[in-house]
DNA sequence: CAACGGATGTGAGGAAATATAACATGAAAT
DNA sequence: ATTTCATGTTATATTTCCTCACATCCGTTG
């Protein structure tokens, strides 16, 4: 459900993403700069990946290793785009993104994050955090 | 297994940490000055967190709220942590770490992230990095 | 072959995020 | 009334990231 939420939540900086992905900076960008990815931004300015970012750029990682081309990668990708309930989910996102500031959006997932992680748990060991994000 | 690894892989600035624990960058870092947290570092000196990281700091807010001070705090997390295979754990990290720079153990994590999204995965929907926090 | 466009490297210049350190402050403990 | 704890605030330095421009390598095409 809130799934999505947590997987497309900007977390990571381009220099984590980097050693994550093994991609330089200047790939990165340019992917996006060609509609590849298309990371948040802080209110600086600074690109803020998400799992789902990272996700598509181990994609295309993939696929230029085997040689594909920036288009027919944007094929592929196109083509893994859930064909189901795809406009309720963006429309779903949007929405939340307009009726929220950043701001609210951000400390309500914190929240979220933080309530569930807040019971049923007993060792550290076991994380609070970490688990929702599977 | 390589469960405590992910967890504890570097990933976080810390202004992500503070909105996502909703704790002030000052209070971080007093805690980390006292103890509490170890985040690692950047080449350049940047604290980097992980979700192990961050669930203790969720942790620490949680205390903190209920009144207790950085010592009562200080026990608190010592007594979660795990009374078996402790020494085994902390060997095979240090182990890790001594034998591996940090650029190969990057590296390596990069690789087992990478090569355990690649099969058995046929949608997006489903994400390759994020499975393997959980 | 020569020219061109795609993909990436590199460097300059600037802005944002973070680091440490020092001092300030309110509340709690002594 | 002091002292200590936990945090805020401010100053200054460093690191990381941004965009933009230009260089380079290479495959495709005229």
């Amino acid at each position: 459900m809130n799934d999505e939420i947590r997987r497309s939540m900007p977390l990571f900086p381009i220099g984590i993403v980097k050693s994550l992905t093994d991609l330089s900076a200047r790939q990165i960008r340019y992917y996006e700069e060609h509609g590849l990815i298309n990371p948040a931004r802080s209110e600086g300015n600074r690109r803020q990946f998400s799992f789902n970012d990272v996700d598509r750029l181990l994609e295309i990682k993939s696929l230029i290793e085997k040689g594909v081309n920036l288009a027919g990668i944007k094929q592929v990708l196109s083509m893994k785009e859930v064909p189901e309930n795809r406009e309720v989910e963006q429309s779903k996102v949007e929405e939340i993104h307009n009726e929220l500031s950043e701001k609210e959006l951000r400390r309500m997932l914190q929240q979220e994050l933080f309530n569930a992680g807040r019971h049923g748990k007993s060792s550290l060991r076991q994380g609070e955090l970490s688990r929702f994000f599977h």
